[in-house]
DNA sequence: AGATTTCTCTTCCTTAAAGAAGAGATTATG
DNA sequence: CATAATCTCTTCTTTAAGGAAGAGAAATCT
């Protein structure tokens, strides 16, 4: 499992990894009713913490029209919040509520599994794979701003 | 970065990297206007292999006239292949080509980041990284079938 | 062989989400 | 202090994707 020659497929096992991650993460919103645009709104709010209806529409690539309606959908089903901002009057603050219940509960079966997964290494190990998922969550998040620019 | 209060937040950690590929992963699809069932479609067959119409429909929770027409449109942006089943003249093969090259193209830069921190990680530890996306696709291509089984 | 089922595709209709334009409120500017 | 700019939200229209129903070809069953 760590010759070189299985080395050779890493892009493969890699891709298909993503893969499998970008399937369950759909399938699981799907299965909260949350069509592509809002959970793709929420993965923002997870990663970048609460901002204004114009940042989150801007990053979102909506307008504003379809950027009130999102988050209209979004406060109802209890995924977040709108706060009025202190500093400016004009603005709003949408924010994530805790964990979103009812997509934490479809995801469930699958964090079980990653969990007895993980539980499988040891401490030295676990170190390298959260090492990992930090930085590579730095540079998603980075590449994704990069995209954003450059259209 | 591995004391015990650090891992206490590891919660946190893991959610915000899965948020992070979610969200690199919808940017790229939209920078090559693949909508959130397109992309799911060339996820699973990046997944499990080519597939007739009639499964890749159901997997998506699609009718069928709607997976025609999924299927024309990844046909017609060059990321899907057509061919007739061999044992059954009635069955139509859909086969994901190659590398979906717009896509590959617009994943280069995360693609190469991941890859300079990948090449940080000795052999040892690169093993453990390999080891864990291989068991990690296979929980979340497990758990995307429980979620299809009992919506 | 004839009837039935299976599979894909087509056509028509419905619905959900996005764009455009502008109103109302608030802040910043000259 | 008045004008301009900013921010969110509303309304109206457009567009893209999905559902329903059925046709045509091919396999399966009796």
């Amino acid at each position: 499992m760590s010759t070189p020659e299985s080395r050779a497929d890493a892009g493969a096992i890699y891709r298909r990894y993503l893969s499998a991650v970008m399937l369950h993460g759909h399938a699981s919103a799907k299965a909260c009713d949350l069509g592509a645009t809002d959970l793709y709104a929420l993965n923002l709010l997870e990663l970048e913490g609460p901002m204004t209806p114009g940042v989150l529409g801007a990053r979102a690539g909506l307008t504003t029209g379809p950027t009130t309606r999102m988050i209209d959908r979004l406060e109802e089903a209890g995924y977040v919040r709108r706060t009025p901002s202190p500093d400016d009057r004009r603005k709003v603050i949408v924010e994530p509520i805790g964990r979103p219940v009812r997509l934490d509960e479809v995801m469930t079966p699958a964090r079980e599994e990653v969990g007895k997964i993980l539980r499988g290494y040891s401490p030295e190990q676990l170190d390298v794979l959260f090492d990992y998922f930090t930085r590579a969550a730095e540079a998603y998040r980075q590449a994704v701003d990069d995209l954003h620019a450059t259209p």
